[in-house]
DNA sequence: TACGACACGTGAGAC
DNA sequence: TGTCTCACGTGTCGT
């Protein structure tokens, strides 16, 4: 049946009654024709492994139809996606023992930028970390705060500035790494009383 | 072009002669042919939304063709289950004050189940958990426990007994939950001293 | 019969 | 030019 309607498609510029013995232009189309169709068998065998590899991410995705499947995959990222927040909320969420900055780009997407600062807490520190963004022309659009035995720790998720220079995490990280050093007196030398400690993560 | 072979798919029983004026037979094909065709279109319509949303919802895969957008989907899902795993074990890893068990199917197509038990901690504790789930035949694929001012917290990723009745969730979770109350003195009667706080999440 | 899902070969457009 | 991707209409199989 595959070439069940080549006497039409070798339509050439040829008288048809020469059809019949093979010309020159019939075998540089039929070629063409071939590589064609074998190139774009590839091409769905290549999006078709895909698919049954996304199958077996997907529970019980065994009998749906690729557009099934497809519409679970999306509900499955989103679904990742809203719990890997609240997770890192959580995880990130508790003051430790240890003096630390980080910077990281949200991989979302969008340019949004989360930062957390942890160290000994104190009254002005508010304050300084405001300045110290404004002057950065970033805009906090979320923080939380969590202070624990004397420790605190801010995170935020600043929009960075787009008249900005570029490396905005850099500059972040630098900025509130300055507030951590005049945190005083560096390494040690702050009250070495013990408060908890987290469990180490294999 | 689009009808181009319709001599030969018009092939009837009828004689050919009669074929140019068009007989019901070709009128019930030609209906059939272009539902058909819509039909398929349709159908193409919902895979090729899907596929635009998961577009949206990936980044930099604006370009992409349909092979690499869903090959990244593959690579992103993968990601964020490895993230997950590490996160939970942040989340759960620690001791809380409260008294608690917790039981879960994981949701990853195996038939594992994640238990976690919180409690104030006493020398015995280990030896009671393995006899009791050693009761229930489970066996104990995955285990941490972290302790913290005289807290516990035992997490355990149990793999269940094919030969055992259903609901095994429900009798780890009594089995486990035993063990809690046994841990003596129920509400309030235990040590009152204050450990520390968990930032309430929003 | 008719409908749904799939793979196929083909034409069109991009590069 | 050839090569790649996509949408389309079609044949076919299963329900």
């Amino acid at each position: 049946m595959e070439n069940c309607y080549w006497p039409i498609l070798n339509h050439t510029d040829e008288p048809p009654w020469l059809l019949p013995p093979s010309s020159a232009a019939d075998d540089r189309a039929a070629s063409a024709s071939r590589s064609h169709s074998e190139a774009e068998k590839r091409r769905r065998d290549r999006i078709n492994a895909q698919l049954s590899t996304l199958r077996k991410l997907i529970p019980k995705s065994e009998k749906m139809d690729k557009a099934a499947l497809l519409g679970h995959v999306v509900d499955h990222v989103k679904e990742q996606r809203q719990r890997a927040k609240e997770a890192s909320k959580i995880s990130s969420g508790m003051p430790s023992e240890i003096d630390e900055v980080i910077v990281d780009q949200i991989e979302d997407g969008s340019e949004q930028i989360k930062a957390s600062i942890c160290c000994d807490d104190r009254p002005e520190l508010f304050a300084e970390i405001g300045s110290a963004l404004k002057a950065l022309e970033a805009t906090i659009v979320e923080a939380d705060i969590t202070s624990l035995g004397g420790r605190i720790r801010a995170n935020f998720v600043i929009s960075p500035s787009s008249s900005s220079a570029a490396n905005q995490s850099g500059s972040i990280k630098m900025a509130l790494t300055r507030l951590l050093i005049s945190s005083g007196s560096g390494y040690g030398a702050r009250s070495k009383r013990q408060r908890f400690f987290y469990p180490t993560l294999s």
